[in-house]
DNA sequence: GATCCTCGAGTTCC
DNA sequence: CTCGAGGATC
């Protein structure tokens, strides 16, 4: 036997007994005879490279780490659920369901899936060979996790199939059991390392390693429930089916699923989970209902950003009680003061919560939270965490109704309240007040903005503390000398602060118009504002009646813009900034009154064959024509591409022009 | 003048 | 993510 022939049976043994062992949970041969012929094939490849190939479970143990993830396009974006806690939006999705199908009386046949703690990937097989992973990231875009995944066992780098798909994207989670995730926090303990938080946290740290050599040594999982993209094969009719062809292809699939019919169908899977939920050997955050059939789930379509066959059906959010140790204040960059209550930390929804904003003093007032009291906390939509109450009851003798400090906690000037805004607002200004000149130039720094990486909460804390910054122009000023003599700062990442400082010079308008952090005007309002001036100095000396003709510039807009430049201080700012080096590239400013969407309104829906969701907007935009979100009457056209959904029902409804791909692209040229 | 929609701003934890 | 406020529309 050649040794190129030795390489493909040792190659193919192993996937199968992996295979065996890992998703079918029944090996047939023991772990030494797997490790023995690992050996071997690990042997021959190193005597002949050539036959590696990329389906070779040898590199499941992970490779070299990478310098960062690269980014990937979604060919189908991966998009989000709605969610629904009461049974009484599980009934108002079944009914949407039947209504939007025009079948009220007949019962739907709906495929259940849990909805895994994890993290949702996208798994790339080009003829039938594992050749791409990442994760779902913004829904268009994600990150390129390709060699941290290949080291997940159960994933086959090969589908077990005669007669793979040119192209197959399929959708799942990857999650790590509980019992893994124990294991991995003992060991950490061991070592002496920081323990995770709860195994969705181990999962994406896991995921998120650089080094796929760790990721190797994590016990990840994964359960399979959706596919992207799909071509050289039919897609199968049913949900169902789609599982059952993933299984039969070797690719893991959860055995928790079911097919039931209407509403009181869905209610009881979900009370039976609802209490085996305990014993699952994975954390579930509730089950998610999809139309079963494929050629229904297409009619129904997508509303905005979430599907209308589907509805995550969560379970409650987890509850706890602890005590308010204090409630501080927080001044914001534009002066907003937000009360904040410091907790006792409580262990709640995965994480320990020690700190929940209360927003303004008017939700202080209303749940009525003081100092000493007991209240019920949770994390609101997963994340932040919230007070819902506080338990009157407990409270203790003599306590104080918060009230909000007449002065700034920072600069001790007066805190005042407008008449009719819930926000109270500290006075000093950023010459005044510390925390609004910190809150400016992390705003300045931020991704968004300038983009300065590294110059972090942090720094900029030790920064202005030391009055080596004031304003955004003193950032260039830095030197390796000023920054050295801070806590925590070596050469090394000094010299990074400075490389930083100077990639973020070259930037673009708008940016820098959002930089400056004028009040109103965020990321959106920056771009149009430097669409219709297309020049600092003109945008500086812009009259209102100028302003007011800048999309969604008002007069309050207008009143922040021109009382903002009417500030020598803030003129002299931008100029010192563009003469320390940085520098955009010039906008042409073209007069789009006559391009040939001038005026127009468009809505994009689906996907186009070719162009993605942002070329398609700046194609359309450079011509004149805003993008908008959703159809109504003044939508001009609506470009639709596969999978179009409601959008594009209404726009036929309401009788708007709806074009293809092609044809905007024929308009475009025109 | 009322209502819908989008944008801005603030926020938690790792 | 969620609220509030400003802008645009009816």
């Amino acid at each position: 036997m050649s040794s190129a022939d030795a390489a493909r049976v040792l190659r193919d043994a192993l996937n199968l007994h992996g295979y065996r062992y890992h998703t079918l949970d029944t090996p047939t041969i023991s772990d030494a005879e797997y490790d023995q012929l690992f050996l071997q094939l690990q042997k021959l490849e190193e005597q002949h490279p050539e036959l590696k190939t990329s389906d070779s479970p040898t590199l499941r143990v992970g490779g070299a780490p990478l310098p960062e993830f690269s980014q990937v396009q979604h060919g189908v974006p991966m998009l989000s659920l709605n969610n629904g806690f009461a049974d009484d939006d599980v009934l108002a999705f079944d009914r949407r369901v039947r209504e939007g199908l025009d079948d009220a009386s007949s019962e739907m046949e709906y495929a259940i899936d849990l909805k895994f703690d994890g993290l949702a990937i996208n798994l790339r097989y080009i003829n039938g060979v594992f050749a791409q992973a990442a994760t779902r990231g913004d829904g268009y875009t994600g990150e390129d996790v390709t060699e941290n995944i290949r080291t997940i066992r159960s994933i086959p780098l090969r589908l077990h199939t005669d007669h793979p798909p040119a192209m197959l994207d399929v959708r799942g989670e990857v999650l790590m059991f509980k019992s893994d995730f124990e294991k991995l926090n003992q060991r950490q303990r061991d070592l002496g390392a920081k323990e995770f938080a709860n195994p969705r946290n181990a999962a994406a740290g896991s995921l998120r390693q650089l080094d796929s050599k760790i990721t190797a040594q994590r016990s990840l999982r994964f359960f399979a429930y959706g596919i992207g993209t799909l071509e050289g094969a039919t897609l199968p009719a049913t949900h169902r089916d789609l599982l059952s062809w993933y299984q039969s292809m070797g690719i893991p699939t959860c055995e928790e699923n079911a097919v039931v019919l209407g509403a009181q169908g869905l209610l009881a899977f979900y009370r039976s989970i609802q209490e085996k939920r305990a014993q699952l050997a994975y954390e579930i955050d509730g089950v998610v209902y999809k139309l079963n059939r494929f050629d229904l789930q297409e009619r129904l379509g997508f509303v905005s950003r979430a599907p209308r066959f589907a509805i995550a059906h969560k379970f409650p959010a987890e509850e706890a009680f602890t005590t308010v140790l204090d409630i501080e204040v927080q001044v914001g960059r534009t002066g907003a003061i937000t009360p904040v209550a410091r907790l006792a930390p409580v262990f709640v929804g995965g994480v320990t919560v020690t700190n929940a904003t209360l927003h303004n003093e008017e939700e202080v007032q209303r749940k009525d939270v003081r100092v000493g009291d007991t209240v019920i906390v949770r994390r609101a939509g997963d994340v932040i965490p919230e007070v819902l109450a506080s338990v009157p009851e407990k409270r203790p003798e003599h306590s104080q109704a918060f009230v909000l400090p007449a002065q700034c906690p920072i600069c001790g000037s007066p805190i005042v309240k407008l008449e009719d805004e819930a926000i109270a607002r500290c006075t000093g200004g950023w010459i005044k007040c510390a925390a609004q000149r910190k809150g400016g130039l992390f705003h300045f720094a931020s991704r968004k903005a300038l983009n300065i990486d590294g110059m972090g909460e942090q720094l900029i804390d030790q920064l202005v503390d030391k009055n080596v910054v004031t304003t955004a122009a003193d950032f260039y000023k830095l030197g390796l000398m000023a920054l050295a003599e801070l806590d925590r700062m070596a050469e090394k990442s000094a010299q990074n602060i400075l490389d930083a400082l100077e990639t973020s010079k070259s930037t673009s308008l708008p940016r820098f118009i959002y930089a400056l952090g004028i009040r109103h005007v965020g990321e959106s309002t920056a771009k149009d504002l430097a669409l219709y001036f297309a020049d600092m100095e003109a945008l500086m000396a812009a009259n209102e009646e100028q302003l007011l003709q800048v999309n969604d510039v008002g007069p309050v807009v207008a009143q922040s813009i021109m009382s903002f430049f009417a500030d020598p201080f803030n003129v002299e700012l931008v100029h010192q900034l563009i003469a320390s080096g940085i520098h955009w590239p010039a906008i042409e400013k073209v007069d789009l009154s006559a391009a040939v969407f001038a005026g127009k309104t468009l809505v994009l829906t689906g996907t186009l064959p070719s162009l993605s969701r942002e070329q398609a907007s700046a194609l359309i935009e450079r011509r004149g024509g805003k993008v908008a979100g959703s159809v109504s009457k003044k939508t001009s056209y609506v470009v639709a591409g596969e999978d179009a959904g409601s959008k594009l029902v209404k726009a036929t409804e309401l009788g708007v022009p709806v074009l293809t791909e092609e044809a905007l692209l024929a308009m475009c040229s025109a």
